[in-house]
DNA sequence: AGTTATTGTGACAGTTTCATGACAACGATA
DNA sequence: TATCGTTGTCATGAAACTGTCACAATAACT
């Protein structure tokens, strides 16, 4: 299940943006102009993330924190706060209003994305890094452990990732290249067979009993993680 | 294939902000800062579309897109424009250098994917992700997969190559040659009646059941791809 | 019908791509 | 140091894919 996060911000261009790249990582982004729309927006079910810009229409958005931290449902919803500038004085206050982190303007996708998921590791730990059930297969992010049928996996750490990565991009065609930038990371110097090797052992790893094949080769393409087996015409 | 993008922005945060939305959407980004990189990065193989700064420390962006469409080489690639402002004299001056297309700072970032989408719709008809559903054909682009009537279809990467052309362009009539430049690849060098011995292999992995000639021969001219059953006589 | 041009089909060989087992390098740990 | 687990690379064989050809089948035309 994605997570809710509020977004309480005035200028159109960045609040979209920060929807756009909120929803493309997987959260579900609510969005509030002033402070008096996202009053009327912290009801149940709260959000499970408040991002809230300094300068708002309505009077700051430190305002707003104050009052939902002093709230008794409210004050557990982390908030992170949107300032213009690094401006000590902001960020006193708005630690002082109960605000668990700050995003300076102009900041880039991945900085905001990062600190969200930091905040809601802090606030929440189990939260973001939710167990992964796949067709019998179960991936604990935080345990850095796997199941299959309810028998442990004994996987290496190239192979947990690689696993990882696929169960959370099923149902898709990836390259070689692909997955060596997002297991084995972008600037790394691998052969793209060495993809292939892994590939075996995960294979092997998890072709137990059961399901057959979960990693489906395309020829000319790459592979693909996939939990359906279509008949055959 | 994923789309590389040159990204020609000397702002390092909207740069990265541009990268990352793109790379969420498939594309392929590549960056440059500044006049000289962006040059020193349009070569074989040539992006597939180019994000242009208009303000930049070499020289208005506007310099670079009129070299790029006086050369033979490069006048094919779209360049999307970006500007500070809406700027009628910047427009003015973009579209006369031969920009395809401009967007006006702060953007959001479904309006800039929109944009490209657009233009390369525009200038590469085929489809980029969605999935294709033709009487009963089904084609996802990005899991990689056919089927016809639910039933899973094993194509060759040629064979799925072709499908794929021809859901894209369907009810009309190509020639060999011209199946051969959007299938195979302009300079490839291919005999004409290849087209037919794969024409042949993609018919029998459709035949299965139901709709019989999707594939009609039309003698002396090539093949067209049609859903219309037209009576016989 | 006979002729010609065009297309369908099966076969085949060369090439590409992939699965697999083996192995050495490396680091961690006892 | 010795051992173990992990990892990247390679060699090899199997399988799939591809382009081409020869010939059959079909359509068009005289």
């Amino acid at each position: 299940m994605s997570r809710q996060i509020l977004v309480v911000e005035d200028e159109t261009a960045i609040r979209e943006m920060i929807t756009f790249v909120l929803e493309q990582n997987g959260f579900n982004a609510i969005e509030a102009e002033t402070i008096e729309q996202a009053q009327a927006k912290i009801k149940e079910p709260y959000p499970d993330l408040i991002l809230l810009d300094w300068m708002l229409p309505g009077g700051t958005g430190v305002k707003l924190a104050k009052s939902l931290k002093q709230n008794e449902y409210t004050r557990t919803i982390p908030i992170i706060m949107l300032t213009a500038r690094a401006d000590e004085d902001d960020k006193v206050k708005g630690f002082e209003a109960g605000i668990d982190d700050y995003v300076t303007k102009p900041f880039s996708p991945k900085e905001l994305i990062a600190r969200i998921k930091a905040v809601i590791r802090r606030v929440a730990p189990t939260a973001l890094e939710e167990t992964i059930d796949f067709h019998g297969i179960t991936l604990d992010p935080v345990a850095h452990r796997v199941s299959i049928n309810n028998k442990n996996l004994d996987l290496g750490p190239t192979e947990f990732r690689l696993l990882h990565f696929f169960l959370t991009h099923t149902e898709r065609v990836y390259s070689r290249e692909q997955l060596l930038d997002n297991v084995w990371g972008t600037n790394v110097y691998v052969e793209d067979r060495t993809v292939d090797v892994h590939i075996r052992r995960l294979r092997k790893a998890i072709s137990g009993d059961g399901h057959e094949d979960f990693i489906q080769t395309v020829r000319g393409s790459g592979y693909r993680f996939s939990g359906k087996i279509l008949p055959s015409g």
